[in-house]
DNA sequence: CCGTATCCGCATCGATACTG
DNA sequence: CAGTATCGATGCGGATACGG
């Protein structure tokens, strides 16, 4: 038993780690951004997502409040999504990663490419 | 054939995304922020991570340049990890989101809680 | 049009054993 | 002590089919 393991269990991070790790979530949050949407514009948006992940991850975000669910009882049913004001604020928390991934991304590929080529030998 | 969406396929969060969904890397990223730690030291810390996953994880992030590997020819091998200023920037990145969740996390749960009580009826 | 349930392949992760 | 290779379980994710 080694539960209760001071160093990550109780960190937040790791929660929302779980969470941003789901890259629909963050790809459907990013387009919300832009303006509410529909279920089947999302899913042609996003293209290469799956009903089943666009639902998943629509629910998901729908539950922790990030984004908001308005349903339309016309003849053909029509749903539009929205991103919240609290959705918001994550969306802009991640695009600071957006930044770093513009800013270093390239001297982190290029670490690849030495490592890659023979760090083992080069050191 | 649907190869070159332009929504996401280009964009770099893609990648950072996937870099920081593997939260053994963050929380080892995390913990190299304190100084350097030997490979057995890191795996007695973080405790609930494997030999295959702190050696996979330790392998991807000296391969991107977020972490050096210095090795000690003493009689028992002798190794340590420390994190690169490279490195640096990204945990202070991600250290963001982890200001983020201390700041809104309770909001989320309350979502949640009331999501989970019965969003479908209350609307 | 919106959404759910099912089936199934695949990548991942943990546990174990063994080498330098 | 540091690290790799293999095996088996599990859960994620995609395609499909069907219901509201």
């Amino acid at each position: 038993m080694i539960i209760g393991d001071p160093y990550s269990r109780d960190c937040p991070t790791r929660k929302v780690l779980d969470r941003i790790a789901d890259k629909w979530a963050v790809l459907v949050l990013g387009l919300l951004m832009g303006g509410p949407m529909r279920f089947n514009q999302l899913r042609r948006t996003v293209d290469g997502i799956s009903q089943k992940m666009l639902s998943q991850t629509l629910k998901s975000l729908e539950r922790d409040g990030l984004v908001s669910r308005k349903a339309f009882a016309t003849v053909p049913v029509t749903v539009e999504y929205a991103i919240t004001p609290l959705g918001q604020t994550l969306a802009d928390t991640v695009d600071a990663l957006r930044v770093w991934a513009e800013t270093h991304m390239e001297a982190v590929t290029a670490h690849q490419q030495r490592y890659d080529a023979g760090a083992a030998s080069g050191a």
